[in-house]
Formats: C-alpha cells, sequence, structure tokens
DNA sequence: ATTCAGATTGCAACCGGTTGCAAAAATTGT
DNA sequence: ACAATTTTTGCAACCGGTTGCAATCTGAAT
C-alpha cells in the first residue's frame, strides 16, 4: 500500500540503512547519501511510518489524553490547548473518554496496548488504581487539574492554591461579608496551608474583618459536616470559603440539618476549579490564565518524564 | 520492558503462533491451548502489542479526529459523543487541532505516519486539498458537520438540508415578517433543491405571506453579492434566507453597499449549523438531537468505508 | 485395525523499520 | 605517498507480532 523504506532504498540505489539514517536525528549520513534518499523520497512520497519505527525504539510519541469531563465548557479550551501544545511539541494525543467506561481497566489496557509514552489525565478526579497500574506498567502520569497528590508518583498540575485562597477572600469581601471564616482540610496538608496563607493575606489586607479559622479532620464529606456542626454550636461566621468541594457539601448538609439554608443564613463557597468560574468577581480571563498555564506545565512535566524514564531505563 | 507473546508462548510451553492465535479471532485453537495460554497470559499481565500487530494486518483501529472548531461550545459534545462512540466500536480516536496549522500537509503526513484506517473530519469546511491528499492515500475520509460534497470520494454527514430550509422558514415566520425571500445557490445543486423544498413548504403552510426565489450562481461571496445587489433592484423582500454562510455575508456586503443595513432595512438569516443555534425559536435540544444523529452516523459511515476498503484491496 | 478428512500445531518468512558492528571510504597529518 | 583517524556504509539481527504452508494429530467411518 503505502510507500516503504526499501522502496526508497532501491531507487536510491543505497542500502536501507542509509535512508534510516536519513531520517534519524543524529545518525551519520553523508551529504551525498542524505540527497539520493530525500530525492528517492520525493519522487515516490515517502513518509517513514511512525509505528513501525516505535516497534525497535520504544517510544510512539503518543501521549493518552484522558478525561471525563466533557460537560464543562472551559474543557473545550482545555483540549484545543493541550492539542495544540501536543502537536506542538511532535505529540499525538490519543483521546480517551472516561465518561461512560464502567472499568477504567479497559482504557488502561487499551492504553498500554497502544504504547503510549506518556498520559495527561485532565479531571479534577483521578482514580487511585489508574495511577497504580500505569506506575506499575512505568508509563509517566500527571494529573492536570488535580488539587492535591492523589497518589504517589503522579505528577499533580493544578491551581496555585495560594492565590485560589486569594480570590476566594475577594470574592466573600466583595459580597460584603464582615466576619468570614476559614474551613480548611486537615492542618498539615500543604493544600491547605496554601489557601489558607492566601486566604489570609488578602483578609489582613482588609479593615474591620473579623476572620475565625478551623480545620477539618479530612477532605471528606463526613469531617466537612462534623466541622461545620462544631462551628454552628459556637458562634458562627457569615460565610465560609471551604478548602475542597466534597468537604463543602458535607458543610451544606450541616447547615441544613441545623434549620439553617445557605447562603441566606450562611454563605459557602467551595473550591473546585471550574466552579470558581462562577465566583462574581472572578471573569473568565482570569480563570483562562490559570488554565493555559496549567496545560503548558503539564505538558512539560509529561515529557520531562519521558526523558527522564529514557535516560535511565531501568529506574 | 512489556510482556511479549514469546515470554507467554515460553511459560505455556507452547509456539508463539500458538499463542498469537489465542488473540485473534477467527483463528483455530484447541480450548486446550488456549486455556493454557490465557492461564500464562494472566500471570504475566500480557496484553497484545496493537501497533506491532497493525504492521503485519494493515490495520491499526487509529481514526484521525480532526477539527480546528475549538470554540463552538457545542462541540464539546461533538467530541464527547464521537469519542464515546469511536470507543464503542473498538476504534481510538487520534485528535488533531488543525486551529494553528499553517500547512495542513503536516497534518496529512501525521495521520499517514500513524496509519490511521480512517479519517473524520468534523468542522464545517475541509480544505478540497486535504480531501485529494488522503484520497491518493486510500484513507477513507467522512466529513462531519458539512454542508455538501465539498470534494470527490468523500462522505458527508451534516444536517438534513429540508430540515433546515422548514427551521429558516421557521424563523423568519416567527419573526413576524410578511414578504420573505429564498437566496439559493446554483438552481441544480441538491443541498438548495433540499433547502427551497423545505422552506416552501412551511411558508406555504404559511398564510397571506408573499415569497419570492432567486438563486445565485454559485457558493460563494461574489455570487451573493451580485445575486442580492439583482434583488436590491427590482423589489425586494423584508428578509432572506441565504442559502450558504459565504453567500449571506456577500449578500450583506451588498446591502452594506446600496447604503442599507441589516437586520434593520433587511434582514438575512445564513445556514451555519452551529450559527443555526442561534435563531430564536430553536432550542438546544432541537440542535443536540441533530448532533448526536450525526455523530452516529459518521462512525457507522468510516466503518463501512473500512469495510469496503478491506473488501476490495486494490479497489 | 486401517483409512481419511478436518482440526490443530509449529516452522519460517514477513510486516517496516532500527542499530551494533565491522568493513570501506574519506580525511588528516607528516 | 603512507599510516592513523574519523566518517560513512552495508550486513544482519532484532523489535512484537501474523500467517501460508506442510506436518501432525484427532476422531469418525469402514
Amino acid at each position: 500500500m503505502a510507500v516503504t523504506l526499501k522502496e526508497v532504498a532501491e531507487r536510491a540505489g543505497v542500502s536501507r540503512s542509509a535512508v534510516s539514517r536519513t531520517y534519524t536525528d543524529g545518525a551519520s549520513v553523508s551529504p551525498k547519501t542524505r540527497k539520493k534518499v530525500e530525492k528517492a523520497a520525493k519522487e515516490l512520497g515517502y513518509s517513514p511510518n511512525a509505528l513501525a519505527s516505535s516497534l525497535t525504539t520504544g517510544r510512539t510519541k503518543l501521549i493518552g489524553l484522558i478525561s471525563n469531563n466533557f460537560h464543562n465548557p472551559l474543557f473545550l479550551e482545555v483540549f484545543d490547548l493541550f492539542t495544540r501544545r501536543l502537536q506542538e511539541k511532535g505529540l499525538r494525543p490519543l483521546l480517551v473518554n472516561l465518561t461512560d467506561e464502567t472499568d477504567p481497566k479497559n482504557s488502561l489496557r487499551m492504553l498500554k496496548q497502544y504504547s503510549v509514552d506518556g498520559v495527561i489525565v485532565a479531571s479534577s478526579t483521578l482514580l487511585p488504581e489508574f495511577a497504580k497500574a500505569f506506575h506499575d506498567a512505568k508509563i509517566p502520569v500527571v494529573h492536570s487539574f488535580g488539587r492535591f497528590a492523589s497518589a504517589p508518583d503522579v505528577h499533580v498540575v493544578g491551581v496555585d492554591n495560594v492565590e485560589c485562597g486569594r480570590m476566594a477572600a475577594r470574592t466573600l469581601l466583595a459580597r460584603g461579608y464582615k466576619h468570614i471564616g476559614f474551613l480548611g482540610g486537615p492542618k498539615g496538608a500543604t493544600s491547605t496551608i496554601d489557601r489558607r496563607a492566601g486566604f489570609m493575606e488578602v483578609i489582613g489586607q482588609a479593615k474591620g474583618i473579623k476572620v475565625k479559622v478551623s480545620n477539618a479532620a479530612a477532605y471528606s464529606f463526613e469531617a466537612g459536616r462534623v466541622a461545620m456542626l462544631k462551628e454552628l454550636k459556637a458562634s458562627p461566621a457569615e460565610a465560609y470559603f471551604c478548602g475542597d468541594d466534597v468537604m463543602s457539601i458535607g458543610a451544606l448538609s450541616a447547615i441544613d440539618s441545623a434549620g439553617l439554608a445557605a447562603p441566606d443564613d450562611i454563605g459557602i463557597i467551595g473550591l473546585n476549579d471550574m466552579e470558581m468560574a462562577k465566583w462574581e468577581n472572578i471573569n473568565l480571563t482570569t480563570i483562562r490564565q490559570p488554565i493555559k498555564q496549567i496545560v503548558d506545565s503539564s505538558v512539560e512535566l509529561v515529557m520531562a518524564a519521558l526523558e527522564d524514564n529514557n535516560r535511565h531505563p531501568e529506574a
């Protein structure tokens, strides 16, 4: 069907190796043979078969781009940026839609069968088993738009937690609250520490604001619920920035079961990358900025991982 | 790195062919060997390398999914549907973003290098050179969301032109126009004939509407401009349904150069799949319906083309 | 027990490339 | 002009599978 190496070699009157070397950079070919080969290739319309070469080189330049988020309009932009960036870098996105995949193992197997060089998961949640399986297969994984290290050996590129804290604070201030609460996750979690830092920074610059800080035991529904119940018993703030969206649902549930309502009685804003876009004083360009950065860093990161994998084949 | 056929064969105590046949359906393997192979495979965590096999079988199950439309929110749904549908059918979408590709030949070359089995172009416009190149390479192309046969040997799956005509008519009627014009493309074009049929059907059912029909010489800016200028000289209608968006831009230009303005003096609605969503009386679910159909048919079509290509290897 | 068709199996060649190695050619120095 | 290098080149083996073919095995029929 397609033109092969051999045909080009014959027409150019050189060995197959010579042709192969012409298209492998870093290989030694004299200008003379190169010319001959290129001429023959042009005449025949030859272009090397990437898949065949991957067989010996071990690199396919295929990157699995996985997501289950096909309903948030911002993700269209995410895909746009990812595909462009990957293309620029000579990588090919193999798109995987996790939406109605009952068993992630299927997608996993598929990605292995196509020997992708790396995987980018663009979604706020990443199943730990997924991460582990890839790790076992020694395929680098970058988790984009994630919020914290969901699994070992997975690079996470997410929003800047300090900046998130700042944004949340500005949002609550803009809404006119005077008594504001920060309801963080576990005290030691870096994400909580960072968010709190940004939050307090902005609050500190405002005048006449009362602030109270508390921490839930974990980033979970139950912990959020428990923490909010405790808040309600003591003198609660008018509004809270809740460090995680699962937690904030727990908090809402607590408010509800106390016979109160949000946001009338108590304001709550959670933290979910995309939900943030709805905060009144954050506009799309503000959001768009981190998206581009996250995408770019993700691609950088996956490329670095490829390099690394290459350097230490038996790492 | 990964487990190979050979290792499985050794562990199972059979030949490599036996293992290969276990994973090729339609091949002859005794239940006994199959069991042995499957056992060994499970123990080793083997899954066949799709790329290596593509080398001999000639099929990669890779489908190029090409688009340059990453800004219309409806396309997120398009991608969602496409990826799911392709996955269901055991095909893998290799996503190509044409947005800032200056030379489409690059994408073309890339798709050939990865020996995609077929290509789906999801975009209202398809460059003819693109189509030709794929045709030369004997790679089936399906043009989704296209509007008419843009090139020979390209399957086009687009909106139902008759229905489009109906919708346009309803839209203009809903806006209260009493004197309506249909400005079609070339008289013989099936797309124009269909749109006109749907259009007239609806107009005919309404009472007291004056309608005039005219045709431009081609689906082009210039033809649209010329046709509209002619209209303006005679007694123009209050509003026109323009059979093509390039043409409608030409028409707008004509209106402008006549010192008039749209839509104040003369209403114009064009035809662009997605732009249609903005017509007042068309809601998103109406639009969504054809999207799913178009996607499904596109996938059906590309699969049929693969089959066909297989049946007549030297077609 | 013998024969024979059909199912199963392994051998070996092939798919389209890459690459280590040693021979051949070109370059350098003297 | 000759030896010592450095480059360029082709051979052949290999990457992970598939497949035509002939050999072997199976079970049914005689």
